[in-house]
DNA sequence: GTCCGTGCAAATCTTTTGCAAGGTT
DNA sequence: AACCTTGCAAAAGATTTGCACGGAC
């Protein structure tokens, strides 16, 4: 889907930086590829199941880099673990996931973003970031119950 | 576990589920003498230099089951881990913490809990909960960094 | 040729569980 | 006396790191 053939760092690309790999390619398209938010282990499981041949380390690394360059989203499951999905577009976006099935849907967060701004002045607080998630059961899921 | 079990002894600040323990009121006078987000370690820490006799795996399981009853907010680490701190008043509340000195202050999401609430009907998802984190810099680091 | 990415095993770290002893009601 | 809580050691997991090799540029 990218034709990353620049040397590097091509960001409007949607492509990682570093070098380009089969397995960074397998990590970027399984991930494009789920509306699910996926574990470092879940993600390796899946790219093994689908014939790739990838160790676990790399999965982590992979998602690390992915994620610190603003590529992929994360939210946290019950257990504390790091749960990972592509980005959709430019900017941050939440998500409502089914607790279910694990489906997740994008939220329009406008007006959440517009009182986080404003926290800043209210509280004296300076630089203020914010992680949103939401949980619940997706309509399929709320009908077969 | 847990259940709210007919406990004579009702205390002032709160309702302890369970028996009554040295080690569960120091662990809760601890709590709520923080305005720190605190992990069950630092916790733990903190009680063994005030000369409290304690256990890790005991301050481990006092945490999680007044999280469970609703007396202790949880947020996210950086590195995933858990941190406590008690909850101010009945319902949901939600804070800004410092990221360099970890200070935490309530602040007022009434907008975002509606915002949440019409989620639900906005995306057909049910039973729709929610996570909300705010990090920043308070005043005095602020200023003094 | 150089440097980066890979992957296995081992190391770390946080949190949970088994179980016997002691405390509460 | 009955039942719950404690806490040590060990277990269970998730994620990271050391290191040598192979591929990308």
């Amino acid at each position: 889907m990218n034709g990353g053939r620049s040397s590097r760092v091509a960001r409007a690309d949607g492509v990682m930086p570093g070098r380009h790999t089969p397995q960074r390619a397998a990590v970027l398209r399984a991930i494009a590829e789920s509306t699910r938010f996926l574990s470092a282990q879940e993600l390796h499981a899946r790219l093994v199941a689908d014939g790739v041949s990838i160790g676990l380390t790399t999965v982590y690394r992979s998602v690390q880099a992915l994620a610190r360059g603003g590529l992929l989203d994360v939210v946290h499951d019950a257990a504390g673990g790091r749960r990972y999905r592509d980005r959709p577009a430019a900017g941050h976006r939440h998500y409502v996931l089914c607790r279910h099935c694990g489906h997740s849907q994008p939220v329009d967060a406008d007006v959440v973003e517009e009182w986080v701004d404003g926290v800043a002045g209210r509280t004296g607080f300076s630089a203020v970031e914010h992680t949103l998630e939401l949980t619940g059961l997706c309509p399929t899921c709320t009908t077969a119950g």
